[in-house]
DNA sequence: GAATATTCTTAATCTAGATTAAGAAGCAAA
DNA sequence: TTTGCTTCTTAATCTAGATTAAGAATATTC
């Protein structure tokens, strides 16, 4: 699926107004490992990933690393605190695959949606889709056992299981990998 | 804080566009154990709490309910699987205080949306900081032991604290209430 | 103000999942 | 084809927080 064909999920735009959009995006490549957005740096920018495979995580206290999302194609994903706040980034975006994506600077956005209002209307909504996935994630979290919920995820996210190695989705389930091999060898 | 102070920190509202959104808002008022969404009802509406106190839960496998959310004076709380999808809600909306709000069913919410497109704006930032309290939210639930949640959460909400029994404090946080008497007798 | 229902506390026991430690696979470089 | 990483597995032990079961406060109702 296209950038294009995503929006027009949500709202129509003429090519001219596509094109004008296209214009306020920045391509951006990056390889596994590299860092769309560092520890401790501002995030300025919504991001859309194009293609390829893309974690944030955080640190606990002890300094274990801690994984609160993936995103993958077709995805938005930017650190909202930071964003919104123009404070310094406790959390990390990380390429896990080759990535490319585009860029959307909040300077960018604010003049883009002046310029094409309905584009508030387009982000209304993919901001409340994505609560929407958020308050679902919550209700397994709480509702279901470690055990359930890695079961629940491997069904539901099959080819993207693939994608990743264990021990991240571990983090990202907030079990142990240990614990993971524990599931798996029962299966 | 008014409706209209409350509007006014993310967009400008003159006198009568903000007067012609209440027109489309209806007061609703709640006595405790009230429902604004009843079990298996399609949620048709965003609720903007006034004054007053609600809870949001669900049910766990074993028939237990568990609390997601508490919403109070100048939030805006939903089920928004319910409302974008248009299914039953697995989640009850409930007062624990007498709760007065204004209710925005999404037939209104589309209206009003084309006579003040300001308002896609305004639901944007909402949304936005919704998503990044979740955001919050996950960090603190992955990264501090159920004892340090506790405390962080009566510390940041020590107001509301007083203002909701500590068995329900206990579901939202996702312990037991008797866990919660451990950790209090210790201070 | 006695009766009844709610909420909170204490303490003993139990368990899901963590921690620790070791080794086994897989995979890349050279 | 060995050396060195990175990831995954197995198994023993440990622990934060659950469960169970009483009883003690606190409200609420009649």
């Amino acid at each position: 699926m296209s950038l294009k064909e995503y929006i027009q999920r949500y709202i129509n735009l003429s090519e001219e107004e596509y094109t004008l959009f296209l214009s306020y995006l920045e391509t951006q490549s990056f390889a596994p490992g590299a860092k769309l957005l560092a520890y401790e740096e501002r995030c300025q920018s919504r991001f859309y990933i194009k293609k390829g495979c893309v974690r944030m995580y955080g640190y606990t206290e002890k300094g274990k690393e801690q994984i609160y999302h993936f995103g993958i194609d077709n995805w938005w994903i930017s650190n909202y605190e930071s964003l919104l706040n123009d404070t310094p980034s406790h959390l990390v975006i990380e390429a896990i695959e080759p990535t490319e994506v585009y860029c959307l600077t909040s300077e960018k956005f604010e003049e883009l949606c002046l310029k094409i209002p309905k584009i508030e209307r387009l982000f209304r909504m993919i901001m409340e889709r994505a609560y929407m996935a958020f308050q679902k994630r919550l209700e397994f979290l709480f509702s279901l056992s470690s055990e359930e919920q890695y079961r629940h995820f491997i069904e539901a996210n099959a080819a993207f299981t693939q994608r990743v190695p264990q021990y991240m989705l571990a983090s990202y389930l907030g079990v142990t990998p240990e614990f993971i091999s524990k599931i798996r060898s029962k299966m």
